[in-house]
DNA sequence: CTAGGACTTCAAGTACACTTGAAGTCAAGA
DNA sequence: TCTTGACTTCAAGTGTACTTGAAGTCCTAG
């Protein structure tokens, strides 16, 4: 199979699979006549970086896995990103507090609102770590503009 | 008070805060000597501000929310981002059971386990939409390294 | 007078996961 | 033969929310 029938296959995009080899994701494709050629093996690979890509692990991260297919790494890693998926679901949770707080505001005007918020909240919520995140995200609320 | 105990009061760094007034979501502040002063009203707009962030607006967003501060335009906001909320909280479950499902694994190498896959999961998670997610995310999976 | 710290502007860099564009190759069909 | 479409490589662009660096200004303390 050729790389747009893997790609109609998994859904992922040509280029998408081609960054991936190149990114040691994929073992380097067979070529004839210089175009990708892929096998059930290679087919069930792509499923495993897809699953994975799913689960939000991070391109480095499932580099890793599959280079190094290990159940223990696989367990540590699935672990920590478990970890990673509730912490998540906490902030979450907070925004929808806020959200729901900025529903039933009432303010006049938006200094108004920005001292109520000054009187109801001085400390920040828990552990924000805003600082550089990053891309590609299946937990974005940032995306759907 | 200057930007720098803005920042301290606030624990938005100095950048972050003259980046804001660049894109328009805070008023250009008056300046002494070049400087940046602010007063108990600027702050109450910084503090709206930042609740907008924690909330999980962009900052897009937020400068439509105080440049037009009206109840009708902040209700509709926020309830689409409530929804998005929603929706993300069900991928971070989707993501869960994955991780689940990894970490019952029992195959011997990856393709095996790639085969498994292919049988268990033949069509895609609902609404993946993953394509040219952007930026910082508090409910980012990909920045804790 | 000099040093230091806090501030200024503006341009460029960062992170991640890709996508897009340019220029070219290859095989099949009319 | 020509066209079409799918493929190739490589470099550069995209998006968000900032940060960092360079070069300079301003005020206070010693």
């Amino acid at each position: 199979m050729l790389i747009g029938e893997l790609s109609r296959q998994t859904g992922i995009a040509s280029s998408a699979i081609r960054f991936y080899e190149e990114q040691g994701l994929l073992p380097r494709a067979a070529r004839v006549s210089g175009r990708r050629v892929f096998d059930d093996r290679a087919l069930a690979h792509m499923r495993v970086v897809q699953l994975a890509r799913d689960a939000g692990f991070t391109l480095a991260e499932i580099r890793q896995l599959v280079t190094e297919f290990g159940r223990s790494r696989w367990r540590r890693l699935a672990e920590r990103k478990l970890a990673e998926v509730r912490e998540a679901s906490e902030r979450l949770d907070a925004m929808r507090v806020l959200l729901e707080k900025l529903l039933d505001c009432r303010c006049p005007d938006i200094e108004f609102c920005g001292r109520a918020i000054a009187k109801t909240r001085a400390a920040p919520l828990p552990s924000q770590k805003r600082r550089r995140a990053p891309g590609a995200d299946p937990t974005s609320l940032r995306s759907s503009g």
